[in-house]
DNA sequence: ATGGTGGATGGTCCA
């Protein structure tokens, strides 16, 4: 079971990007973020003819997540059970078989210190507690997404530029270690030991070109799964092509029974 | 130097 993750920046202008990588990788599950779709926009025929099945929960202009996936799910969730209608859509849940996924877009933050900062660290804190309250690090978990944080000194090209700026500094960084201490393993790192390898390039001054990305964008398992999950990669092929999202999708193999 | 580019939108907001 290959699951994996993809920011593409507008479903809309990255459809062809999306169904050609999924045709070329055959993943089971997809998660996608920033879709800016409302869902009556969905392109659900798209994914149909691809063999794939939807689930999306979206707004306009804006966030907006969906996972897709070859098996029909048994359960969805959509956005977290409290949140309120004016919430932005960023978290997605289905459970197929044994296993749930979870697929989270977790807000940028944009300055360090901002309102939005603030609602961001708060963010991560409620899917902790929902996390504590729904499952156990003993399940099938799979988390995946944008987290907007890198964790490490080598998830990032500069770590002493970066230091305390967004997606980098200690306060999103402890928040994040604590979700992952709540019971997740970082599957790409079971695979990949080194620096240099990242996830998102900033669109401007030719970031990509100069290799100054971040890896902000992860597949974390509990246990039970990140002990069968047997190669994690980053596909940076559709970040070479015209038009291109500004990250590139990240997968992970599972070999569950 | 608060840049630089890209998406949604229709003057800015967000990343």
């Amino acid at each position: 079971m290959i699951v994996a993750t993809w920011n593409v920046n507008s479903l809309n202008v990255r459809l062809s990007h999306v169904i050609d990588w999924l045709q070329r990788c055959q993943p089971e599950i997809l998660c996608i973020q920033e879709t800016k779709l409302t869902d009556d926009k969905f392109p659900v025929d798209a994914f149909a003819q691809a063999g794939y099945h939807c689930e999306y929960f979206g707004e306009k202009a804006y966030n907006g997540v969906s996972i897709i996936s070859k098996g029909i799910p048994t359960a969805i969730q959509k956005g977290f059970p409290d949140d309120a209608q004016s919430d932005s859509k960023r978290f997605i849940e289905i459970t197929v078989g044994p296993i749930s996924i979870i697929n989270v877009y977790i807000p940028n933050g944009q300055e360090v210190g901002s309102e939005k900062f603030h609602y961001k660290l708060a963010w991560i804190e409620r899917l902790k507690n929902y996390l504590k309250m729904h499952h156990q690090p003993e399940d099938m978990v799979v988390i995946c997404g944008d987290f907007n944080v890198a964790v490490e000194d080598r998830d990032v090209y500069d770590p002493s530029a970066m230091a305390g700026q967004i997606l980098f500094s200690e306060a999103e960084k402890s928040a994040i270690q604590s979700l992952y201490d709540w019971g997740f393993i970082d599957t790409f790192r079971l695979h990949h030991k080194e620096s240099g390898l990242y996830s998102w390039w900033d669109y401007r001054a030719m970031a990509f070109r100069r290799k100054l990305g971040l890896r902000i964008d992860h597949i974390w398992a509990t246990r039970p799964l990140a002990s069968v999950c047997t190669r994690s990669w980053i596909d940076v092929e559709p970040r070479k092509l015209e038009k291109p999202s500004d990250h590139t999708p990240v997968a992970s193999e599972f070999k569950t029974g």
